[in-house]
DNA sequence: ATGGAATGAGACGTGAATGTCTCATCCAGT
DNA sequence: ACTGGATGAGACATTCACGTCTCATTCCAT
C-alpha cells in the first residue's frame, strides 16, 4: 500500500478548500494518484467527503487542545483559538458550507461535541464578566465559525493577507469595530 | 406573459437561498410553473444565477439608499445597514458561496460598487474616530457578508431567533464580544 | 529473480440534470 | 366565438461525473 490515506486527504482537502466542487478525477490527480486508486481507498465521494469531515473534526479538535481553552481568561484562550484554528481554516469553510446541503439529514456528532467546547468557551467568559451577555454563546459560535470561513476566502481570493488574518478575526471578535477606550 | 420574471426570480432566490443545489425543476416547481416555461424565460441554469446576482445586486443597493449610509455617524449608519441587509440575507449568503465558484472569472462590476460603498462606510468611521483603524476597511467589508451570511444560515437551521439576529450582528460587528466599559 | 500486491490507464454502464423540441391545451383580447 | 400567444406535459438527445471493471505494468518483499 504505497498510498498514504491521510496524505490524499490532505490534498484533497486543500483542493476542495479552493474548488469546492472538484471532481473525483481533479481530486485523485491533486493527490497525485489515478482515479481507479481513488476508489479503492474511498468507496465513493460520499465516503471520501466523510472521511475529510472526519479529518477536520480531529484537527480543528486538535487546534482546540493546543489552544488550551480552559486556562487562563477567556477572551486568551478565544486569541489562541483562532490562531490554532486558521489552519483548518480552509478545509473548515469547505465543510461548513458543505453541511448546509444536507438539510434534514443528522449531521455528524463530532461537530457537536466541537460546538459545545467553543459554546463553554464564550459561556465562561460571560460567567467570568469578560464577555457581554447580551449576545447569546450560540450566537458567538456562529459569528466564529462564520469570520473563520470568511477570513479563509478572503485570504484565498488575496483580499486580505494571510499574516494579518488571525488578528484581524481575534480583534474584531472579542473588541468590535468601535474604537476602544481601554488601552 | 402571464409569468412575471421578477416573480420567479423572487421564488427562485427563496428556494435557492435554503438548498443551492436545487435543480431547474425543482426552481420551476417552486415558483409555479413548468421547467420548460421556465426555460423560455431564462436561457439557461447561468443565466438564471446571473439574473438572480443581478437581483441580489438590486436589492442590496436599496438596502443601502434605505440605511442612508451616509448619515449620522458610522455607527448607526453600519445599525441600519445591518437591518435592511436582513431582508436580502439569503441570497446573499447563496450568491456569496456561488461566487466562491467562479474562481478566474471576472466578478460582477455590480458586486464591486457595493463593495465599494460597505468600504466607504467603514472609512468613514475610522476617519471620524469612531471605528478603530488597525483593522482594515477591506477586512471589516469580508466580516460584514461573512457575519450576514453566518447569520442567514443560523437562522435558517433553526440555530438563532430570527429576531435577535438583526442585533447579534450589529453589536457583535460594532462592540465585539469584551464586555464594555462604557455606556 | 520471482510472485503477489498495488497502481495506472482506460473502457463501460448508469444516473442525473440540462437544454431543445413538439404538441395539445388554455387563456385573453378582439 | 375566434384566434394568437403563452403554457404544461413530456419525449428526446447530450453532457458530465460517478462507480465498476479489466488488463497491463510497476513495485516491493522474499
Amino acid at each position: 500500500m504505497a498510498v498514504d490515506r491521510a496524505r490524499v486527504l490532505e490534498e484533497a482537502a486543500a483542493l476542495l478548500a479552493r474548488r469546492s466542487t472538484s471532481s473525483m478525477d481533479e481530486i485523485a490527480r491533486a493527490a497525485g494518484i489515478s482515479r481507479a486508486t481513488l476508489h479503492r481507498h474511498f468507496a465513493g465521494r460520499d465516503a471520501l467527503i466523510r472521511a475529510l469531515e472526519q479529518l477536520g473534526i480531529e484537527q480543528l479538535a486538535q487546534a482546540m487542545d493546543a489552544a488550551r481553552l480552559d486556562e487562563g481568561d477567556a477572551a486568551g484562550a478565544l486569541r489562541r483559538l483562532v490562531a490554532e484554528a486558521q489552519q483548518v481554516a480552509g478545509v473548515l469553510a469547505f465543510l461548513f458550507t458543505e453541511n448546509q446541503l444536507f438539510e434534514g439529514e443528522e449531521v455528524n456528532a463530532g461537530w457537536a461535541r466541537l460546538d459545545t467546547r467553543i459554546h463553554a468557551l464564550f459561556r465562561r467568559g460571560q460567567e467570568e464578566g469578560d464577555f457581554r451577555i447580551d449576545l447569546s454563546a450560540t450566537w458567538l459560535t456562529e459569528a466564529f465559525y462564520g469570520l473563520v470561513g470568511a477570513g479563509a476566502w478572503a485570504v484565498q481570493d488575496g483580499r486580505v493577507a494571510r499574516n494579518d488574518l488571525t488578528h484581524s478575526i481575534a480583534e474584531l471578535l472579542l473588541g468590535g469595530i468601535r474604537r476602544s477606550m481601554e488601552k
